[in-house]
DNA sequence: GCGGAGATTTCC
DNA sequence: GAAATCTCCGCG
């Protein structure tokens, strides 16, 4: 893996990639390398769940009702982390879409392990390779991501993205998104994507 | 200032 | 099914 790792550039995910619109990128994300370094080692998950998020009828959308100080990095251009903290205890990673002014997001829900398994494991004080990053709060805890990440630009080295197998329609299944129901009409929007049949999903 | 609620996870 | 636990944000 490390070596397959050693030449990436090409691979690498661009700022204009991350500049369409959030559903776009959410679904074009399935399938790609989250590469993550830090001091103690390189981690590696490929995208197997995301959720989309922005827009004027998305309400669930932490920007939604404008540009406050947690949410100043969605309305930049899209590239770049968006790491938030919630219900005291864990963390959220997401990538910011589109153009600047925009507010739009797109939250990674999950990943499945590739690579740095024995350090999502003392993260994460389990071995169970389903339980190490099906989840949002669990893949920050596995990549050591915190806030201290907001506004990481993702062509950086401690945190980025490479394209990977694509993956075609057939294999995907789109969903409304989870524990957003207090999000009046936008609760049902489809925005959220899956790899069918994967076992790494939340 | 105060209080409520949250893109979650874990354990009883 | 509820606790853990803290920041953000709206209201005054």
């Amino acid at each position: 893996m490390e070596k397959a790792l050693e030449n990436t550039k090409e691979l690498l995910l661009s700022h204009q990639f991350y500049q369409q619109q959030a559903l776009t990128v959410a679904r074009q994300l399935l399938g790609a390398l989250l590469v993550r370094r830090s001091p103690a080692g390189m981690t590696v998950g490929k995208i197997v769940e995301t959720e989309a998020y922005g827009g004027p009828e998305d309400k669930a959308c932490h920007a939604w009702k404008g540009m406050t100080e947690r949410t100043r990095i969605m309305f930049g251009p899209g590239g770049y982390a968006y790491v938030y903290f919630i219900y005291g205890m864990y963390h959220c990673f997401n990538i910011v879409t589109g153009s600047e002014g925009d507010g739009q997001a797109v939250l990674i829900r999950a990943i499945e392990p590739l690579a740095g398994l024995e350090i999502m494991s003392a993260r994460r004080n389990t071995d169970k390779l389903t339980n190490l990053c099906s989840g949002p709060g669990k893949l920050c805890q596995a990549l050591a991501i915190t806030r201290a990440d907001n506004g990481v630009d993702l062509c950086s080295d401690q945190l980025q993205l490479l394209s990977g197998e694509a993956v075609s329609d057939s294999q995907v299944i789109q969903t409304p998104r989870k524990n957003v129901d207090y999000a009046a009409g936008a609760k049902l929007f489809p925005w959220r994507f899956i790899i069918k049949g994967s076992p790494f999903v939340s």
